[in-house]
DNA sequence: AGCACGCCGACT
DNA sequence: GTCGGCGTGCTC
C-alpha cells in the first residue's frame, strides 16, 4: 500500500497540483486539506495550499518532503475550498492561481492567520484632568474628548476623528491615553442600532420574503435610486443574521465602498462592520478576513475580492449594483465576483441578493427564466419624484468646449436656485487629439499605435502635456509639428480638463471641481474634494467616476455631454453599459423637495436607445436589447470564452492563437453533434486594439449556445495550449464569460 | 511565473 | 579574453 501524500496547489500558472512527502516524515492525512505548508520548488519555496491527500501520482520522479506546516488546522474549511476549485474549474485556471487570488496577500505570502482582538483608545489618568489644557478645536483635543469616558476602539475612530493616529501617537507619547485591548468582539461597535424609517409596503414585502426564504435563494432586488435597496439590505442583515449571530458578506462595487456608506452601516447595525477593499494595508486586509474566518465578523463589507471571505456561520449575501462593471477582475484570474458569490451562496445554502436599478441583462434574464426571485422597489422615499430627462438636440448649434449655450443657460438658472451641477463627460484631459492644421498630422502614442491603427494621445494640463491613455506615456507637447514644422498645432475635441475651463471662467462666481483619478487616488480622495463643494452652489466636472458613489443632496442638474460615441459602438455591451450609465447618473438628480434635472446633450436625439431609454426607461431599454441579444446569438443567450495573447513581435499572437483555434475545432469535432452543433470559434483577429504598451495582441472568440459544449471544448484544449511551444513566445490567458471584448 | 543553463555581441 | 542578451526547459 503505497504512503499517502500531499498534493499542493502551487501560485503557478501550471495546471496540475504537485506531490509532496509531508514535513518531519510524518504520513499525509486526510485532515491536513486545506493546510498550507512551505515546499521547495526547483531552486526556491514557495507557500502552496494542500489540495488533496492520496497516493503518489505514479508518473511523478522521487518526492520531496514539504518543509514546514504553516497552519496547524485548514485554512481553507470545505465550502470556501470547494467553491475555489469549481471555480478553476470554471474558469480553467490552476487551483494554486485561484487561491492565491482569493487569499490576501499576508496570507499568500505564509505570514500566520493574524490576532483579531480589537484595539481601542482611552484616556489614562493623567489624560482625564488633562483635556482642558489641550488646544481647542485641535485633533488631539478632539480624540481625547471622543475617549474621554470609554474606550473607543480604532475602527470607530476612523469614522469619528479624521486624522486621529497622529493625535493618538501625541497622545500616547505624554502619557495622556493609552491602546486597549477590548475583549468582546460586541463591545467595539459602541452605537446601539439605531431605527431606520418603517419600511413601505414594497420593502416590506422584499423583508418578508428574504425573512422566510430557506437555503439557497437568489433573489434580484431592483429598485430605482432612492428607493432604499440598501435599507432592505440592513434590515434583512439584522432580522436574518444579527439575531441569530450568523454573518453577513455585502459586496459594493470599487467606488460604492464610500466611508459614508461604511458609517451607515456601523452606526445602524450596531455590531462591528469588518471592511474589506484595496484601500487597506495588506495587514488590515488579513485582519478582517481572520475575523470572518473566525466568525467574529457578523458582518463584511467589501469590494470583489470580498467574496472570498470566509464565512463559518453564514446568514446572508448581498451583491450591491450587482450590474457593476468593477466585479469583474480584469487580469490573472478574471473571475466576476457576482457569480462567485452564486455559486457560494449555492454551497453555502444561504440566500443572496443582487441589487440594482438597472440590472445586467444576464441578471434579468434569469429572473425571467425563473431562477431567481425578482422583487421590485419602484417608489422613491419620501414622495421623491424621478428626475426630469430632456434630449437636448445640439445639431447645427454653436458649441463651446463642447457645451452649448442652452446647456450653460441651464447651468445658470441651477446655480442661481442655490444648487449645485453635475457635468459629465467620459473623456479625460483637455482635448483627445492634436491636430496640425496645416497638414494633418496628429500626435500617436509611438507604444500603442500601428500604421492601420493609430491611437491619438490625449492633450492634458491645458494643453501643455501629451498622455497616452492606454499605456501612460508622456512627453511634452512639440512646439511645432514633427512633418511640416508648421506652429499651427491646434487641440482637437473635448475632455473634462477643458470644460472646467470653460465653465471656471463662465462661472467665476462658485467653485468649479474636476474629478478625475488622480485626485480619488487616495484613500478618501473622492470625499475630501467633494468636501470643497460645501453646501452652496457650485460645479462638479468628471467622467463616470462620478456615477455613483458619495452622496450629493444639493444636485439639482446633470449634464450628460458626449454620449454620441458610446450610441455607435462595435462592442455589443456598450448599450447595455451606456444604459446603466445614463440612468445611474440620472438618479443623482434631485431630492425629496424637488424633482432634478437631467440634459443629454446629443446628436443623434433620434437614436433608438436614447428614445427607448427616455421613454419607458430602463424596462423598455432591457426588453428590446434582450431581444436583438437572442436575435443575434449573443450573451445571454450564448457563452463566450475568450483567449488573448501578446507579445513584443508581430504574428506570434496569431501564431499562437491559430494552434489554439486547431486544437479547439479538433476537439469540437470529436463532441457529440448535439454540443458541437453552433459553437463557433472565431479568428484569431487583431484585437481591438491591435497594438498596446509595445505589445502586438490579439485575440480569439469561442462562443456556444450552451455551456457544456463550450467547457468540453475548453476542458479538451487547455493542457496542451500551456504544452504549445507557440505558447512560450507569447503573453496569453484565457477568459471565461468576457464582459470587454478587448 | 521564476530560475538555470546555454550559446553569441560589445566592453574592462 | 569576460559580462550579459534572452531562447528553451523544468519545476513534485
Amino acid at each position: 500500500m503505497p504512503v499517502p501524500v500531499l498534493k499542493i496547489a502551487l501560485p503557478l500558472p501550471l495546471p496540475r497540483l504537485f506531490d509532496y512527502r509531508a514535513p518531519a516524515g510524518v504520513g499525509a492525512v486526510p485532515g491536513d486539506v486545506g493546510r498550507r505548508v512551505r515546499v521547495p520548488f526547483g531552486p526556491r519555496e514557495l507557500v502552496g495550499v494542500v489540495a488533496a491527500t492520496g497516493p503518489a501520482d505514479g508518473e511523478a520522479p522521487a518526492l520531496r518532503e514539504a518543509l514546514a506546516w504553516l497552519d496547524p488546522e485548514p485554512l481553507l474549511h470545505g465550502e470556501l475550498l470547494a467553491s475555489a476549485q469549481w471555480l478553476a474549474r470554471y474558469l480553467h485556471a490552476p487551483l494554486g492561481e485561484v487561491l492565491s487570488t482569493a487569499l490576501p496577500a499576508a496570507l499568500r505570502r505564509g505570514e500566520p492567520v493574524p490576532d483579531t482582538a480589537v484595539h481601542a483608545w482611552v484616556l489614562t489618568a493623567a489624560g482625564q484632568g488633562a483635556v482642558d489644557g489641550l488646544r481647542q478645536g485641535g485633533r488631539p483635543r478632539r480624540l481625547a474628548e471622543s475617549i474621554r469616558g470609554a474606550a473607543v476602539s480604532e475602527d470607530l475612530l476612523d469614522d469619528l476623528v479624521e486624522g486621529w493616529r497622529p493625535a493618538a501617537r501625541s497622545l500616547e507619547a505624554r502619557g495622556l491615553a493609552q491602546r486597549v485591548v477590548l475583549d468582546g468582539p460586541a463591545q467595539a461597535g459602541g452605537a446601539p442600532a439605531l431605527m431606520g424609517h418603517a419600511p413601505n409596503a414594497e420593502q416590506a414585502a422584499a423583508l418578508e420574503a428574504l425573512r422566510t426564504a430557506e437555503g439557497f435563494a437568489p433573489v434580484l432586488l431592483e429598485g430605482v435610486t432612492g428607493s432604499g435597496k440598501t435599507e432592505v439590505y440592513l434590515q434583512a442583515i439584522a432580522g436574518r443574521c444579527l439575531a441569530q449571530g450568523l454573518q453577513a458578506l455585502v459586496l459594493v462595487p470599487e467606488i460604492g465602498l464610500t466611508p459614508q456608506m461604511l458609517a451607515r452601516f456601523r452606526a445602524r447595525l450596531g455590531v462591528p462592520v469588518h471592511a474589506l477593499h484595496s484601500g487597506l494595508s495588506d495587514g488590515e486586509r488579513a485582519r478582517s478576513w481572520a475575523a470572518a474566518w473566525r466568525g467574529e465578523a457578523q458582518v463584511i463589507v467589501g469590494t470583489r475580492s470580498a467574496v472570498f471571505a470566509p464565512l463559518p456561520r453564514p446568514g446572508l449575501i448581498v451583491v450591491d449594483e450587482e450590474h457593476d462593471g468593477s466585479y469583474k477582475q480584469q487580469d490573472g484570474i478574471r473571475y466576476h465576483a457576482r457569480d462567485v458569490a452564486l455559486v457560494r451562496a449555492r454551497a453555502l445554502g444561504v440566500p443572496v441578493v443582487l441589487g440594482s436599478a438597472t440590472p445586467s441583462l444576464e441578471t434579468l434574464h434569469n429572473a425571467r427564466a425563473g431562477r431567481y426571485a425578482h422583487l421590485q422597489l419602484r417608489s422613491r422615499a419620501g414622495d421623491a419624484k424621478p428626475p426630469r430627462v430632456r434630449v437636448h438636440d445640439v445639431r447645427k448649434r454653436p458649441l463651446q468646449a463642447g457645451l452649448s449655450e442652452e446647456l450653460l443657460v441651464a447651468v445658470r438658472t441651477a446655480l442661481d436656485g442655490g444648487g449645485q451641477v453635475l457635468v459629465f463627460k467620459n473623456r479625460r484631459g483637455y482635448a483627445p487629439v492634436l491636430l496640425c492644421h496645416d497638414c494633418g498630422w496628429s500626435a500617436a502614442c509611438p507604444r500603442c499605435s500601428t500604421a492601420e491603427h493609430p491611437v491619438p494621445m490625449t492633450v492634458h494640463a491645458g494643453g501643455r502635456r501629451l498622455q497616452c491613455h492606454h499605456c501612460g506615456s508622456r512627453r511634452p507637447v512639440p512646439m511645432a509639428c514633427p512633418d511640416c514644422a508648421s506652429l499651427a498645432l491646434q487641440p482637437q475635441g473635448v475632455g473634462t480638463e477643458r470644460i472646467e475651463e470653460l465653465l471656471a471662467a463662465r462661472f467665476g462666481d462658485v467653485p468649479v471641481l474636476r474629478i478625475d483619478s488622480a485626485s480619488t487616488r487616495r484613500r478618501d480622495g473622492l470625499a475630501r474634494e467633494l468636501a470643497k463643494l460645501g453646501d452652496g452652489p457650485g460645479i462638479l466636472v468628471g467622467t463616470q467616476m462620478l456615477a455613483k458613489g458619495h452622496d450629493l443632496p444639493k444636485l439639482v442638474l446633470v449634464c450628460v455631454v458626449g454620449i454620441d460615441e458610446g450610441l455607435f459602438s462595435a462592442d455589443f455591451r456598450a448599450s447595455e453599459k451606456l444604459a446603466q450609465l445614463l440612468i445611474q447618473v440620472s438618479g443623482r438628480a434631485g431630492r425629496a423637495a424637488r424633482p432634478g434635472e437631467v440634459l443629454l446633450q446629443t446628436h443623434h436625439p433620434e437614436h433608438p436607445l436614447l428614445q427607448v431609454l427616455v421613454g419607458g426607461g430602463y424596462r423598455a431599454f432591457a426588453d428590446a436589447e434582450l431581444g436583438q441579444r437572442e436575435a443575434a446569438g449573443f450573451p445571454p443567450f450564448a457563452h463566450m470564452a475568450m483567449l488573448r495573447a501578446e507579445a513584443q513581435q508581430a504574428g506570434q499572437p496569431e501564431a499562437f492563437l491559430q494552434a489554439a483555434a486547431a486544437a479547439c475545432v479538433a476537439a469540437r469535432d470529436r463532441l457529440p453533434a448535439a454540443q458541437a452543433r453552433a459553437l463557433m470559434v472565431s479568428g484569431p483577429v487583431p484585437a481591438p486594439m491591435p497594438r498596446r504598451a509595445g505589445m502586438h495582441r490579439a485575440q480569439l472568440v469561442l462562443s456556444s449556445p450552451g455551456r457544456p459544449g463550450l467547457h468540453a471544448v475548453l476542458g479538451a484544449v487547455i493542457a496542451g495550449l500551456h504544452a504549445l511551444p507557440e505558447a512560450r513566445r507569447v503573453r496569453w490567458s484565457l477568459d471565461v464569460d468576457p464582459v470587454d471584448l478587448y
